[in-house]
RNA sequence: GACUCGGUAGCUCAGCCGGUAGAGCAACUGACUCUUAAUCAGUGGGUCGAGAGUUCGAUCCUCUCCCGGGUCACCA
């Protein structure tokens, strides 16, 4: 049982209980047909007048203005807000005036679904509005929502701005800032742009297992879970390079996954839990191919999101139209640093990280150093669209040994607005190497290193069957939704972002308190007086509970009998 | 995980060098037939995040804990 309930919210269901002795359903089951949408009246009424002379729409009331028998109210669709214009006598054309007076006026609130019928106009003072002739109670709200006025600038004067309460309830945040939609869609319009390029490319879109025996394709700390029909261990998928790559195996020649990835590991404002990868792997392809590959499919999408290809983030303006600088890893140091770390041995690098001022500990190799001196010297240079390729061989298992450079991989990162968005390989696909680089992954493993790569026999397998050439790909979906929509957290860009469970109050059910002997009406009474469980209630001073009781029969203007004060006694032995 | 800022009415916030709280919006009652941050008159609404300590007395001071924001660390 619930309890505990507002002022407001006890108003409201009072109201819900009215609106059903007056035999109006509140939550009506039937279809309600809606002809028309705010934003399409707003944009085309003066255009084409004559299209709006009866339409329905339907949405929820945010904001009234009542003046006697005459009222304004706004009502929010999907696609914006509306005024409606309400007059009695329009509405109520008959002796009975109930619907205006008492449904309208009393018994509807801000955040209720109507449906009104009605004819489009133009206000004196210019607004277009649609004057109500039928209004339709479609669900009545038991929860006041934050009122958010804007003025004629578009200042915002009561914000509903606290992110807690934002996140943990994105339906109320979403209601009352309409304007944070725009994310979600841009985000929906980014996969689908990006999935439209693949498909006209003819690659294949797949799905692949997320609870995996191993997990492998990337370096991180598992969801571990069980599953008890098999007994077994299952993890919840760091990555599903490997199983896409076993479709390439499989004769594929293009295939990509949009989905979930799941790390469990620190959070902060670009890590949740839970984040959308893409990941895709075309035959016969290699880094360099990839690399335009990006730049065309990048800016298609900057171009359906925005129109052009170029956005706004922060500060910088970001081009996203090819071709974007190269540079090798190598340079990008030497080129922000001025250091040439190409020749270095683990113990160079490790002076060179002193002399810097960057921490490292002994667990890191080679590449693993090499990758902090980037992170900490070269990354936030990085703001237009810039390929970071040819990285040391040590930090990445799975890429093919470069052509014609010794010790580095075919490997690129893109870095943009100083934070990597993808990473691709020519992917390695010579068995006997792969099996090496992984049991290097174990060495490492045993010295510490907590990030590094496990073994996955099976997948060891499917490549001594043999893997035709292959270039892969990987774009954090989430990262790049931030970039598009110039969001700095990435809360901001996932519906639902991973929070703390809410604190719930102990509260005894009413069962609790009439099994003590407390007549059932009573129990509210009980609860408002700030006894939320039987043990509090005991607690008490029995008389000055009694006492109370009579206090707060008054003071809420309770139509309910007094329990006779044996009664009371009774409940505190 | 560390540091830091915050948690007061449904929402946004003020307040108190310790004497149990205020505003605007929202709500309620009333007035009002073109308003739009509607207006006017009146009214109610709060275990001041939780617990403990100090005190005659704690929303305020101290400690612990919970939740969130920011920064840093961790996280290819």
């Amino acid at each position: 049982m619930s309890i505990a309930l507002s002022e407001q919210e006890i108003i409201r269901r009072e109201s819900l209980q009215q609106l059903r002795a007056l035999g109006i359903n509140p939550y009506p089951a039937e279809e309600f047909k809606v002809t028309a949408q705010a934003q399409d009246i707003t944009d085309n009424f003066e255009a084409h007048p004559d299209t709006y002379k009866n339409v329905t729409i339907a949405g929820r009331i945010m904001n009234r203005r009542i003046m006697g028998s005459a009222s304004f109210a706004e009502l929010q669709d999907s696609t914006g807000r509306i005024q409606i214009y309400l007059k009695r006598d329009d509405i109520c054309p008959d002796e009975d005036k109930t619907l205006y007076n008492t449904v309208f006026k009393k018994l509807l609130d801000i955040g209720d679904y109507v449906g009104v019928k009605g004819y489009v106009f133009l206000t004196q003072t210019g607004e277009i509005s649609v004057h109500v002739q039928e209004l339709t109670i479609l669900a009545k709200s038991l929860k006041p929502l934050p009122v958010v006025k804007r003025d004629e600038e578009g200042n915002i004067h009561d914000g509903f701005t606290d992110p807690e309460t934002r996140y943990r309830q994105r339906y109320v945040d979403l209601t009352v800032n309409p304007e944070f939609k725009q994310i979600f869609i841009k985000r929906s319009k980014v996969i689908s742009a990006m999935r439209n390029y693949f498909n006209k490319q003819g690659w294949l879109e797949v799905e692949t297992p997320i609870l995996q025996p191993v997990h492998g394709g990337a370096a991180a700390r598992p969801f571990a879970t069980h599953h008890n029909t098999l007994d077994m261990p299952l993890f919840l998928r760091i990555a599903n390079e490997l199983y896409l790559k076993r479709l390439i195996v499989a004769g594929f020649d293009g295939v990509y996954e949009f989905g979930k990835m799941f790390r469990n590991e620190g959070m902060d404002r670009t890590h949740n839990p839970e984040f959308t990868a893409m990941e895709i792997y075309v035959a016969y392809k290699d880094y360099i191919w990839m690399m335009e590959m990006v730049e065309n499919c990048l800016e298609e999408v900057t171009r359906a999101v925005h129109g052009i290809a170029a956005v706004q983030v922060g500060p910088n303006e970001i081009n996203f139209a090819g071709p974007y600088t190269r540079l090798s890893m190598y340079d990008s140091i030497l080129k922000y640093t001025g250091i040439d770390v190409s020749a270095m041995d683990e113990a160079g690098l490790r002076e060179t990280c002193a002399n810097l001022k960057i921490e490292v500990d002994a667990s890191m190799g080679k590449g693993k150093l090499i990758d902090e001196i980037f992170s900490a010297k070269v990354e936030a240079n990085l703001i237009q669209p810039t390929y970071i390729t040819d990285y040391p061989i040590e930090m990445t298992p799975l890429a093919k040994k470069h052509r014609t450079k010794d010790g580095l991989v075919e490997r690129f990162e893109l870095f943009v607005n100083g934070k990597e968005i993808a990473n691709a390989y020519s992917e390695l696909n010579d068995p006997i190497d792969q099996r090496e680089r992984l049991e290097e992954q174990l060495v490492l493993a045993g010295r510490g290193d907590d990030e590094a790569m496990a073994m996955d026999d099976d997948f060891l397998r499917a490549l001594e069957y043999g893997m035709p050439p292959t270039s892969g790909l990987g774009i954090g979906i989430d990262r790049l939704v931030m970039l598009l929509t110039n969001q700095s957290t990435i809360q901001e860009v996932l519906f639902f972002p991973q929070m703390r469970p809410e604190k719930k109050v102990k509260v005894a059910t009413a069962d609790d308190f009439i099994n003590i002997g407390v007549p059932a009406e009573w129990v509210q009474v009980l609860n408002k007086m700030g006894f939320n469980t039987v043990e509090e209630l005991k607690a008490a001073n029995p008389n000055k509970v009694f006492n109370d009781l009579g206090g707060m029969r008054k003071k809420l203007k309770l139509e309910i009998t007094m329990p006779d004060k044996e009664l009371v006694m009774g409940w505190f032995e």
